[in-house]
DNA sequence: TTTTTATTGCAACATAGTTGCATTGAATCA
DNA sequence: TGATTCAATGCAACTATGTTGCAATAAAAA
């Protein structure tokens, strides 16, 4: 199995010509370790050092402009954000109702949209929520 | 052009089963009114009288819960509902950009997503993010 | 009319995120 | 090396979107 490249965190921001904080480096470790999407409380709880809530949402923003992560809203409540890595940036995710884990998926064509004249389109979410694999075999 | 019947609150309320109250009907009637989706307060400035915050958000949950509304999340901070009409529960949304409306999109084939073995789903949440008819022609 | 049940309002709290301002720290220039 | 500069950080305060507990009130049922 081939593993991509690039998936180490001062390579990743200084190719996206960003500064290698020891914030950012922390988020996108975490990230590249779980291979999921994270929110901001489980990236935390992954780090060893501590930062301000701010510094935190300050990374994310930087992180996002730049798109070297993206988010996924599936609650007010409950965010999640993953890296972007080689894959489309035009994909979907699943999202478990029961063990609350995201992740990408990759090839799926996003659907043709028969909108009224005159719109345009920037871009399209879709959010996939059931079960899992696990869940879904693991039944209790 | 045929007008849908049982576009008052009162019936909606009590065709499910739902004691007819003054905050449930007035989040109804706004979103009648104005048929598009609409925020908290988008509504509230819609109302003549004011609620305390936590009967409105009951309101909303209780509506939510049997189904006469469905809410649509674009951010964290800009969360929309909407009334559940005769169109199909699975539908698209677009949230315009711009004028920051969001309006229901019929007609939409949900996408047949080729998800691993296992996999299973409950529902399919499709967010076209863009310009409105209105936004992208009256261009400044 | 009395009892029961559901709705409302208030206070307090939680999560997600932003802004202003002062401080620190890391590059860059002289 | 030292001074300048610019970005990153931390703190305080604030916004939006909810939720929960509890007491008061209003509506339905007995
Ligand atoms: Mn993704
Ligand atoms: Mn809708
Ligand atoms: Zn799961
Ligand atoms: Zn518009």
């Amino acid at each position: 199995m081939i593993e991509h490249q690039n998936t180490n965190p001062q390579e990743l921001l200084h190719s996206h010509q960003l500064k290698s904080t020891a914030c950012r480096e922390g988020i996108l470790q975490a990230m590249l370790d779980v291979r999921e999407a994270l929110s901001e409380h489980e990236i935390r709880t992954h780090l060893s050092v501590d930062f301000d809530r701010t510094t935190f949402y300050r990374s994310f923003k930087t992180l996002l402009e730049h798109q070297l992560i993206h988010k996924i809203v599936l609650d007010p409540q409950k965010i999640k954000y993953a890296v972007h890595t080689h894959r489309g940036s035009e994909h979907a995710h699943f999202y478990c109702e029961q063990c609350d884990s995201v992740r990408c998926v990759d090839g799926i064509h996003m659907p043709v949209v028969p909108l009224p004249e005159g719109y345009l389109i920037h871009h399209t979410d879709l959010i996939i929520r059931g079960l899992c694999h696990n869940c879904n075999t693991n039944v209790s």
